[in-house]
DNA sequence: TCAAATTAGTTAGCGTAGCTAACTATATTT
DNA sequence: AAATATAGTTAGCTACGCTAACTAATTTGA
């Protein structure tokens, strides 16, 4: 009992840092995309989980309206999305990835990744073995997170 | 040879959706500080690592001196750090961690990694030691990685 | 030695991304 | 029909990233 806890709080120690540093190395690919992370996130919820309302897409998000709105806005204006009006409820909006963004997203996301596994290709067959394990502990344990 | 890098790239895709993840929600726990990220983040380099000037704070974040500039500004008036000449060349400044921003820190430090090995020990002995190795080998990945 | 070049940091100004409060417009409930 | 609830926007704040242009101090080198 005193035993996990220690342990678990040191792994939760450099598992934070190692996030926070991995993805400031990996968000210098983004530049190429002309798009910031919030909407190439919210991009990659609509390719992946089809057309959303607005309410829906901040709460994937976990963002609040105003903020959605905004990032939304900024994809119909680069034609990234199409939104739509619900036929049932004129208030709701219907927001769909356009081709071209699910272009986009595919471009954005292979740079990022493939500037990843660049790094990964580079550890042994064990130890890309073992982050393999973890990121899959890890993918379920944010699925109950919240 | 082809049988690595496919192995690779997925692993990247999860790990790089996992770090997201992991951050929107220890995140949550920042407010409570009242300081932002950036500023946290900042603050543990000189905690950590001793007394820095401008130019080698912004370096260790990677990020460029005027948004540092910005980030010491906020810290200095919350008197987080406390900013002196250095004696052997006027254009320098010598940032310090205060006593009050060590304690800072640590309360922050405290509430996101707890949140997060709250989660942790939930996960199986096995799991956990499985993720241990995987945050070892990230460390070493992301210090080799410029 | 003194002018030119370099270096450290700041200021101004821009964009993205988060928030709350207050608003409009539509639906729903009473 | 009026009150209430819901969807989304607008306005205005903060944080955090950048580049360009600036000041001040230090080095260089002719």
């Amino acid at each position: 009992m005193s035993q996990e806890y220690p342990d678990a709080l040191a792994v939760a120690d450099k598992l934070h840092s190692a996030a926070i540093h991995l993805l400031r190395r990996v968000r210098k690919q983004d530049v190429a995309t002309g798009e910031g992370p919030a909407r190439l996130s919210a991009l990659s919820v609509l390719v992946f989980g089809g057309p959303k309302t607005l309410k829906e897409l901040a709460a994937a998000e976990q963002v609040k309206p105003p903020t959605m709105s905004r990032i939304v806005a900024g994809l119909a204006r680069s034609r990234f999305v199409h939104i739509s009006n619900d036929p049932e409820d004129a208030r709701r909006m219907n927001i769909r990835a356009t081709a071209r963004g699910i272009r986009l997203l595919q471009k954005g996301r292979r740079m990022r990744i493939e500037a990843l596994a660049a790094r990964l290709i580079r550890l042994s067959p064990d130890e890309l073995n073992d982050l393999g394990k973890a990121v899959e502990i890890l993918g379920r344990l944010l699925q109950e997170w919240c």
